[in-house]
DNA sequence: ACGTACACCTA
DNA sequence: GTAGGTGTACGTC
């Protein structure tokens, strides 16, 4: 840098702050992210670079640097701790633009500069001082009076959103002093945004006047008593120690160490094309077509670049892996390239939530309107809906089949919904189209099974062809309802869906806790609309038909209006993810688990049909033993399986005494109240135990599980649902392979028939005490970290503690009580629970309790924290920022409120073991991928805290280590857990064996 | 045919 | 005491 140079210097952080609170909301408009600061940012570094003469500035810079405030922790703080201590965080939409501008300055080639313990003030006096120092010009570029002390005849400022130049007359004019009394007034009049203590009753006017009484704040100190009022007097005299330290305070440091020189911050030329991947991420169109002009890049062909957005869970959430490479290809499209010429009346600077109002108040004006759904006939229309939906870059689209199970199902036709452009899609536009492929008529002759392909259908193949190319094209979003279904048939038919969005998982991210995510119940709730039912196209009961067979006017009628509500919800739900900061949960534990489950869903696992079998056969042998038993001590036939008619006979015709009631006032035959009958010497009670046990497992599992094998890939193919719990759990249904036996010697006997494919071993892999490890991580108990950093037998150190008990040789009661009082308090203790827990009296159970908490009281004070949390908040929130939603946690209803608070407990708990899992089978496929591993080991299924894999057996030595790597550091980095994580990990020929 | 209560399987 | 799903019985429509 040489005299006559320019240097220009940007406040960055003191810009965001202004442009966030000065200029218009401005919010993505594919997705509602907020970036109104961000384009105020890049708007004026734009003019500066390229017509700064023509603003009032009048030069144009030879050097720029943009400098930001690297921490809160500065040596002012040491100075006085009090120092900005009255700051709240910043706004929620505000946070995830920090870094964004940083990024928008490195696309504009600029340096950033930024220093731990200094202010980005203190930066700029030293930059400024020294450019003058050599001769230079200087231009701060920001408006904030605390950087008015450094305005010289070389030293300007420029407030860029007014266009105004700073100069020393400007400071006079506004402050009454000049530039180098700044200082003087500041420490008089203090500053209360930023906690600085000034004299009481002196404001600007009146610490002008002084000073330009007394010359200077010395002076003013020195002869104080010289000031005729009396109160501002005694003010001053009284505040003179704490005016010399508000003087340090404001006095900026010019000797702070400097990363880059100032030949360093020399204008380089502008890349083109990297400025404009970022504008087109950001969808700023206006700017992009501008730098494209001046630079002569081609927009167009220009990628959006990967942008790394931590989304307002920063604010108070973990960063879920920004930059990681997690769910980031569908992220970055998601978010949908900016297009050219986009422009739209939509979203123009809304807040996510005034998006998502001003579109359904569109919606009002467009109701659905069923008549105007186009059916496709032929395949011109086709290729024309293909055409708009590849343009638009967003649709909605929904498939029609044969059955709710995708493995069985075939397709019967696809729907679709478009709404304009990504980049601004215009809700009251909506238009859907129903696409019939396979639909079938006939067949109702007895005499032939001639079932014919209903005319005026494009071809199946040719349809397909065309769909693959929009479904498989990265640059359109699609969304659906429910997608894992939708994903996994178009697998089914050669089609990898992606990028997608899915409502279901946006609702139960939004509103896990609060109503289904159902298509017809979000309809209900956001849009009030009450989509046709399916029974009212397909009939119900007997005379339900197949999707197929509906009659394709029908069929639109339903099939569109899917789509299309789809499309609607989409619009309304997505903009709230970013309004409350939930955008990196749905990304993260979300999304990226829909082709993970489908392809878990899709392999199945092998059930050995002739082990269920026999089971089946042994079982109603010795069920049938007990039968004979039963009726001879009951003096009776009756059905042993009506809890109805064994109350009867229990507590009515043998009158035993010690029963309970349910809460129907039914005799309550449970296992517990039989047990107690069994104890007191009753024979019956205990047969009925035991046939109940054979029957439950003959009936629920050795018969269920065989109709369940998929006639053709000979497995069994549970379904997962992502949304059916409060806590982030998944859930497995038809069948239920989360419920599988373990317990009993009898009931392990039905994991023996889960085998593995011949030259294959199941690897069983869980988490030991998960849920007591984020327990001891989120409450943070020493004595529990202790242990599981030790590996130690938590059970027994709990007994050890609370009962002063050695571990070495402590009788096994001891410990089963410690182990249930562990479990208690992961559930939300109550005495009463435990009580009937350990079959003991409430009051000893109480008296346990109590001396828990005497022993960790940290967890007394998270379970506190956490309730107080819930009814503030009605939700609470898992380690990864997941929320599980409480509602009637604020019930007058003791029982309920009660229950609601136990929840509210176990949530953050069970949840965040759900979530920790979740990025495990995010992760595990890469993971073997990376270490070829993936064609030869192959994820199955979940149980809650357990994976399951098939691999080949050659391989199980190098993917077991792998496996047991990925999930014990699945937390990470978004969480650096204060306990470890462990996992056991075995395989073997069957599940029992493995488990 | 469908919904609810009860009982019982899992983490 | 938390979170689920399924089978049976038995009521209603």
């Amino acid at each position: 840098m040489k005299k006559g140079d320019h240097l220009f210097l940007v406040d960055g952080s003191g810009f965001i702050f202004r442009a966030f609170h000065a200029l218009p909301p401005l919010t993505r408009k594919s997705d509602g992210l907020p970036v109104g600061a961000v384009s105020g940012f890049c708007n004026m570094l734009w003019k500066l670079l390229t017509d700064a003469r023509d603003t009032s500035v009048g030069v144009t810079p030879t050097h720029l640097a943009v400098i930001f405030d690297y921490s809160s922790q500065t040596f002012r703080k040491d100075l006085y701790p009090e120092y900005k201590a009255n700051r709240s965080a910043p706004p929620e939409d505000l946070v995830p633009q920090f870094g964004l501008i940083r990024e928008a300055t490195r696309a504009f080639n600029l340096p950033c500069i930024e220093t731990e313990g200094f202010e980005a003030d203190d930066i700029i006096a030293t930059y400024a001082r020294a450019a003058e120092a050599i001769g230079a010009d200087v231009t701060i570029v920001s408006s904030d009076k605390d950087l008015m002390q450094l305005v010289t005849a070389n030293v300007h400022m420029y407030d860029s959103m007014k266009d105004k130049q700073i100069g020393i007359p400007d400071v006079i004019e506004k402050w009454g002093v000049p530039p180098e009394k700044m200082i003087d007034l500041q420490a008089l009049t203090g500053d209360s945004t930023d906690n600085v203590p000034g004299v009481p009753g002196i404001g600007p006017k009146t610490a002008a006047q002084l000073l330009e009484e007394f010359g200077d704040l010395d002076t003013l100190l020195s002869r104080a008593e010289e000031i005729k009022q009396n109160k501002r007097r005694e003010n001053i005299i009284a505040s003179r120690e704490l005016v010399q330290i508000s003087r340090q305070l404001v006095t900026l440091r010019t000797d702070v160490p400097l990363q880059l020189d100032l030949d360093a911050l020399v204008l380089e030329p502008q890349d083109g094309p990297k400025l404009i991947g970022f504008l087109k991420t950001m969808q700023f169109t206006t700017l992009t077509r501008r730098v494209a002009d001046a630079t002569g890049a081609a927009a167009a062909d220009v990628e959006p670049a990967e942008v790394a957005v931590e989304w307002g869970a920063a604010a108070h959430g973990p960063d879920l892996d920004a930059g990681e490479g997690g769910d980031a290809a569908a992220a970055g499209k998601a978010s949908a390239p900016a297009r050219d010429g986009a422009a739209g009346a939509d979203g123009e600077g809304m807040r996510p939530s005034e998006l998502a109002a001003a579109r359904l108040a569109a919606f009002k004006d467009v109701p659905v309107d069923r008549s105007i759904y186009q059916t496709v006939r032929d395949i011109e229309t086709l290729k024309g809906w293909i055409a708009a939906a590849r343009e638009a870059g967003l649709v909605a689209f929904d498939t029609e089949s044969t059955s709710l199970d995708p493995m069985q199902a075939e397709l019967a036709g696809v729907s679709l919904a478009l709404a304009g452009d990504a980049a601004s899609p215009a809700p009251g536009d909506i238009r859907a189209c129903y696409i019939p492929l396979g639909h079938k008529s006939g067949g109702d002759d007895l005499f032939s099974d001639g079932l014919k392909l209903v005319d005026g259908q494009v071809p199946m193949d040719e349809a397909l062809a065309l769909l693959k190319e929009l479904l498989e094209d990265p640059s359109v979003l699609k969304v659906a309802q429910n997608l894992k279904y939708d994903y996994l048939l178009m697998k089914r038919y050669g089609i990898d869906t992606a990028p997608f969005d899915d409502t279901m998982l946006i609702s139960y991210v939004l509103e896990a806790g609060i109503g289904s995510h159902g298509m017809d119940a979000l309809s209900e709730r956001w849009l009030g609309h009450t989509p046709i039912a399916f029974k009212e196209v397909a009939g119900s009961g007997k005379a339900q038909v197949t999707f197929d067979r509906v009659e394709i006017a029908k069929a639109t009628e339903y099939a569109a209006e899917d789509a299309d509500v789809t499309l609607r919800l989409w619009l309304v739900l997505k903009p709230q993810l970013a309004e409350r900061g939930l955008v990196r949960v749905y990304e993260r534990l979300e999304r990226p688990l829909v082709p993970v489950l489908a392809r878990m869903e899709e392999r199945g696992v092998t059930v050995d049909r002739q082990i269920l079998s026999r089971l089946s056969g042994e079982l109603a042998q010795k069920a049938a033993a007990f039968e004979e038993d039963i009726y001879e001590l009951a003096g009776e036939r009756f059905n042993i399986g009506s809890p109805k008619q064994l109350g009867d006979i229990l507590f009515g015709k043998m009158g035993l005494s010690g029963g309970s009631k349910t809460k129907s006032g039914q005799w309550s035959t449970s296992a517990s109240v039989l047990e107690d009958l069994a104890a007191g010497g009753e024979p019956l009670p205990r047969k009925i135990v035991d046939w109940r046990q054979l029957t439950k497992l003959k009936s629920t599992y050795t018969d269920a599980l065989p109709t369940y094998v998929h006639p053709e890939t000979k497995r069994v193919h549970t379904s997962y649902s992502l949304a059916s719990t409060t806590t982030g759990r998944l859930s497995s249904s038809e069948p239920n392979l989360q419920n599988i036996p373990v317990r009993t010697a009898e009931g392990r006997k039905i994991r023996t028939a889960f085998i593995s494919t011949p030259g294959h071993k199941l690897l069983s892999a869980d988490y030991s005490q998960i849920e007591l490890r984020v327990l001891a991580h989120v409450a943070d108990i020493p004595q529990l970290r202790q242990a599981f950093a030790d590996n130690i037998d938590i059970h027994a150190m709990t007994a050890s503690e609370m009962f002063g008990v050695p571990v070495e040789g402590m009788p096994s009661e001891v410990r089963r009580r410690a182990k249930a009082i562990n479990f208690g308090i992961i559930y939300g203790i109550s005495a009463f629970g435990l009580a009937n827990q350990l079959a003991i009296e409430r009051s000893e159970a109480s008296d346990y309790i109590k001396k828990y908490f005497e022993r960790f009281p940290g967890i007394r004070d998270y379970m506190d924290a956490t309730k107080a949390f819930a009814r503030e908040h009605g939700y609470v929130e898992t380690i990864f920022g997941r929320r599980a939603h409480y509602a009637e946690i604020r019930s007058s209803n003791p029982s309920v409120r009660a229950f609601n608070e136990r929840a509210a407990i176990n949530a953050p708990i069970q949840g965040s073991a759900a979530d920790v899992i979740r990025r495990a089978m995010v992760k595990i496929e890469p993971a073997l991928k990376a270490a070829g591993l993936d064609d030869r080991a192959r994820m199955l299924l979940q149980v809650h805290d357990e994976l399951i894999f098939e691999v080949e057996d050659e391989a199980v030595d190098a993917v077991t280590p792998l496996v047991v790597e990925v999930m014990e550091s699945a937390a990470m980095p978004a969480i650096s857990m204060k306990v470890p994580l462990k996992v056991d990990a075995r395989a073997a020929h069957n599940w029992d064996e493995a488990h």
